[in-house]
Parts: C-alpha cells; structure tokens; sequence
DNA sequence: TGTACATCAGTGAACGCGCGTTCACTGATGTAC
DNA sequence: TGTACATCAGTGAACGCGCGTTCACTGATGTAC
C-alpha cells in the first residue's frame, strides 16, 4: 500500500481494513505508524533486493545485468508499484524522512548494492559497486520518468530508450573489456 | 517548499504564511490546493529545465551534456532540493497524481526532452531522444538514491559512481562514433 | 478431567489536532461624476 | 479638486473531516492447580 499510494497516503484504518481488523488492534503490534512505515520499507527493500538478485543471476550467455535491465523497465512493473521496485516508488520520500526509515532504507540499500556487485564483470570491489549503482540509479529513474508522464506512448518511449541505450552501454563496456 | 517536503507535506496556512499572508486570502489567487500544486509543477519544470538546459550549453570543447552531468550530481544539488531538479524531488508523487499536476508535468517533460535532444551528438532524432531520456534518467535516479541514503559516505559514493560511470560511456559512445 | 485465573489480540468510541475550504467582513485602491 | 461608490485582495473565525493515538472493555486461548 506505501509502495502505490505513498508514504502519506495510507491510514492506519486502511491499513488495518485491509489487514481484516479494526484501527483500535493496531498497536497491539506496533509503537507508532512511523514504526511499522520503518518495518515495510524493510520489507520492501528485501523483496526487491532478493528478486532483483533472483533475476539478474547468470543464465546460459546472458550477463545478468542485461537481465535485469530487460525484466525491470517493462510496463508490467511500471503498472504494478505495490510490487515493484522501493527505489523508484518510495526513494525520494525516504529520502525526506529523518527516523527510523531512512536509516533502515540505507542499511538495506547497501546490502542491495553489495550482492548485486557480485554480478558486475569489473576487475576491483570499488569498480563493481560503481557499475552496479549506475545501473540502478538508471532504472529506478527511468520507471519514476515512465509513471510520471501522461499517456501510454511517451510513458514506453522512456522505457524502451533507456533499455535500449543501457544494453548498448554495456555492450560497447564488454568490448572495451576483451580488448584491452 | 513542495520540492522540498513532498506535495503532500505543505499546508494552505504554511504556505500563505511564507508569502506573508493569512490562509483564508488563498482563494483570491487559486480555486483549490490542487490547482496549486499544478501550477508548482509547471513552474518548478519550467525552472529545471531553463537551468538544466543552460548548463548544458556546449562551451569550448567541453561537450554539452558532459557539464550536464558534472553540475547535476553535486553534493550542493543533493542538499537544496528546494531550488532542484523537480524530476528528482517530485517525480514519484506526480506518477501518483491523476488530475491537472500529472498533465502538466507530462507536457512540460517532452518540452525539456525536446530541447536538450538538441545537445546530443547522434545523429537521429529519435537517437538523440533516447540517448537523453538515458542521461535523464541516470541522473535523477541518481540524485533521490544519494537524498534516500543516511551519512555522508555512502551518498558521495553514488554521487561518484554515477558520475564516473556516465562520463565513462559518454566517452566510449564517442569513441564509437569516431570509429565510425 | 474440570475449574479459576492471567494474558493479550482485537474492538469501537472518544480525544485533540491540523487540514482544505467557506464566508462575512475590512479597508485600500481606482473610477465616475 | 472633491465626493460617492464599486472592486477585490486580504483577514480571521468557523465548518466538517480524517487523521494518529488512547483506552476501557471483550472474549478467546493457554496455564496452574
């Protein structure tokens, strides 16, 4: 429900409808609504770090970034927030919180960054990361442009532009790696 | 101050309050918040893309969107989302947005593509568009992971990477076309 | 097996609060004569 | 130049509403003896 409408735009009541209970029963299991916001953006973060990962694992000859990038910016998951990525739903509100979220999103974030790094085909540590938090920084940002505009052909273009141009960037990446 | 705290979090009263006013004058001015709210956007689009297009003007031999990159992903950009780029702070809200905001953004968005399509060196249109939705996208997905995540460290690091990385390809794009 | 009691998730009314919006009113400004 | 009036941005009290949170209470469940 934070993932589709926002971070503000759940009830409590809400919540707890869709749970099948009444509000009062809420903190019965948590302190304060921004706990359980804290507790779903880890969540959140976990589903998508483990599907992200899932996803971009090496099949066959395929590198597992190209995977990924092709499985992320389709109109399936730019329809579908309440599953989708937490980066791109949610990234710039916690980056306005000040408690208990933001420092969950971050330590989170960086369990994200370290396990995708081992799919980068960089030499060092530091290059990996670098590579990989391109690549994300790239989709997350391209599904937030692909929601936010109007209308179902500027919305694809986004997509099918950055797909296009981050597997052709990775390509022209490999080449340069086999010959030097 | 949407910018800043999200569209969710600025009250009529607040808001009046910083333009020395009281709330009830409001409606002398809008017909509803909401009105507001889409006339920020176009604003605050408007702003971006004049700034953003200005500095990515060529000068010397310093290609256009190379400064582009250079001046978006600043720890001073990171820390002033008020005066920011408003595809990085508002973006996901506005995908949330059904009414007159999520117009507006649309149309002032293919404007701005419009006009740094220009700043490309590929040599269709429809190339130049993608290769800026790219660039669009890397960076403000970017800048909201680097707003998103606690302590200075880890948010220089994305800063950093994406920065590098970009450049990086931009310079092998060339390289490309060049051998071409 | 049966009884008394403790626990605690869940209920639903109530709270104080801040919100967007309305509205009767004010008072400065500009216009008509 | 002076007077009467219209206009309208701005004021501030009031509205209905939904929110997060509290709390006395319920009733099912588990434990002690």
């Amino acid at each position: 429900m934070f993932r589709e409408r926002g971070l503000d735009n759940v009830s409590v009541a809400e919540l707890m409808a869709q749970a099948g209970l009444t509000h009062g029963g809420f903190y019965a299991h948590f302190g304060s609504r921004d706990e359980l916001v804290a507790e779903a953006v880890r969540f959140a973060l976990l589903q998508s770090a483990h599907r992200i990962y899932l996803s971009a694992l090496k099949t066959g000859d395929t590198p597992g970034y190209a995977k990924l990038i092709k499985r992320y910016l389709t109109a399936e998951h730019r329809d579908n927030p309440h599953s989708g990525c937490v980066l791109a739903s949610l990234g710039a509100e916690i980056g306005r919180e000040e408690g208990d979220a933001k420092a969950v999103f971050s330590q989170g974030f960086d369990e994200l960054i370290r396990l995708l790094a081992k799919l980068s085909p960089e030499r060092t540590r530091s290059a990996r990361r670098a590579h990989i938090l391109s690549v994300i920084s790239s989709l997350s940002g391209a599904l937030i442009l692909a929601r936010a505009v109007n209308g179902k052909r500027g919305s694809e273009e986004i997509l099918a532009s950055v797909r296009t141009t981050l597997l052709a960037d990775e390509k022209r990446r490999q080449l340069e790696h086999a010959v030097c």
